[in-house]
DNA sequence: TTCTTATTTCGTTATGTGCCTAAATATCGG
DNA sequence: CCGATATTTAGGCACATAACGAAATAAGAA
């Protein structure tokens, strides 16, 4: 019971969610998610350490750079529920497509010019 | 998206996700729900409520008393599956057990009685 | 080492939420 | 109508949460 109100507290946000989603195209550092949500790299940082405690999201450094993903096969039940259910929900949503439209963008540049973009901000 | 949301935010409270499952054996009237959680009247009105405008129960008015319950066959797939998602969830909870027992109780009771108990309070 | 930079942590502020009591509303029974 | 009762609404308080900027941390680059 505990565990599963960490996942819908979690879950009861609308940028977490719009992360998630985000997410199901593969991994993403703090700095990709930043620029998809026009938001300060510190309120990223701790929607995305909200979701890692939930169990929603796993993580992975690679230098400078932290890159959140969705958990592996490995992952509970209750969180592979909990991420099929947010999927197929919002399945449609115009916001959904607009995130995945810019996010397309975001991929398209370079990685560190978009880091050295958002520290600038 | 914002439909989805309000799902989201009427899950992420613990008294809202026990009612939900509690309603699971049929409809109850908010007096009873008021027992089951040892809360004030008001505040058991105030989660039922969000819980309505979520979609996630429906209502119906006997004279004084207000039953809820959960939404039927004609309810959104959104509605649906995340109901079962919860239920799925948190099967095997303590306290999903504890309420479900608490409830039995509850259920053997006379409801005229129990109401005026509540008001008693 | 020092500089740069990606991320997290901390402190603050504004807003939201959950709870209560008291008042308002609706309905039944006399 | 009048009183009782079930529920909802309104007001207030305490605490949680989301946002920001600034400072701290971590790690590559010079």
């Amino acid at each position: 019971m505990r565990e599963f109100m960490n996942i819908t507290k979690a879950l009861a946000d609308e940028n977490r969610v719009r992360a998630l989603l985000a997410l199901r195209k593969g991994e993403l550092c703090v700095c990709q998610l930043t620029e998809l949500f026009g938001l300060a790299a510190s309120t990223v940082s701790k929607h995305l350490s909200i979701l890692y405690q939930a169990g929603l999201v796993e993580s992975r450094k690679d230098g400078r750079w932290m890159y959140y993903r969705l958990p592996g096969k490995a992952a509970p039940a209750t969180v592979r529920r909990a991420i099929d259910w947010v999927a197929q929900s919002v399945n449609g949503a115009p916001r959904v497509a607009e995130d995945a439209a810019r996010l397309k963008k975001i991929l398209a540049m370079d990685p560190v010019e978009l880091c050295k973009r958002q520290c600038r901000n």
